[in-house]
DNA sequence: CACCAGGCAAGTA
DNA sequence: TACTTGCATGGT
């Protein structure tokens, strides 16, 4: 169990020196919101590429609509999903979405997005398949509300740095962000880019470190 | 060959 | 509450 041992930097500088790094991420690679939350779900521990593959698929069978989501035959939408992995389990998740939207919205996103954003993380989370992770990428990404979306990389970004035990909960992580942080869509959507354009490079092992834009944040005989 | 990747739910104690 | 396990493909 590793402890908190160092001092949590300026998060807006931490944000600078990666976006002056990275650059502008554009995320979240989606064309359309429904798109986004189809992905958002089949991300779920998952390499983006296999979900691209899957997207691909789904757009090909002209699949990536509310109307033929929901009403697809379930052994069709794991195959075309199949890439992505966990096939039957993803299908049925995007089913319980549907099924969610067309019961309680008549299919239609604009009005489950017209929900506050409490009552909108409520809605998501109550469907069978979507958890913290999945339901705030829907809110930040595809709904466009400032909410801090905590996955493996932020994990891994953080108590790498010793900024935050490994250990810690969802929602205090969330919370340590945006405690330091205006509470601004836009940022909170660049930054969960950036720090996954950072996991992708560095933070995964001890070594590594050669080059992180970050190493000017930790103490001397950490760099 | 082993290990990992932008989680989540269900089961057990 | 706190662990553990199943789900599954594709890249390294």
């Amino acid at each position: 169990m590793s402890e908190v041992k160092q001092l949590l930097p300026p998060l807006r500088e931490v944000f600078d020196a990666l976006l002056g790094r990275f650059g502008p991420q554009h995320w979240w690679p989606g064309r359309t919101r429904l798109e986004m939350c189809v992905g958002a779900i089949l991300t779920q521990n998952t390499a983006w590429k296999n979900v691209e593959k899957a997207i691909v698929n789904l757009r090909a069978a002209r699949a990536l609509n509310v109307r033929a989501l929901h009403s697809a035959d379930m052994k069709m939408l794991a195959q075309w999903i199949r890439p992505a992995g966990y096939f039957n389990v993803k299908a049925q998740r995007l089913r319980e979405f549907t099924t969610m939207l067309v019961d309680d919205f008549g299919g239609s996103l604009d009005k489950l997005f017209s929900l506050p954003t409490e009552k909108l993380r409520e809605r998501l989370l109550a469907v069978k398949g979507i958890g913290p992770e999945t339901a705030d990428c829907i809110v930040l990404y595809a709904a466009r509300r400032p909410v801090f979306v905590i996955d493996a990389y932020t994990r891994r970004f953080m108590s790498r740095h010793d900024w935050a035990a490994h250990a810690a909960s969802y929602d205090h992580l969330a919370k340590v962000f945006e405690a330091a942080l205006p509470r601004d869509e836009t940022l909170f959507n660049e930054y969960h880019a950036l720090i996954v354009a950072l996991g992708k490079e560095f933070c995964r092992t001890k070594a590594r470190c050669d080059g992180c834009p970050l190493r000017k944040f930790l103490p001397e005989k950490q760099r």
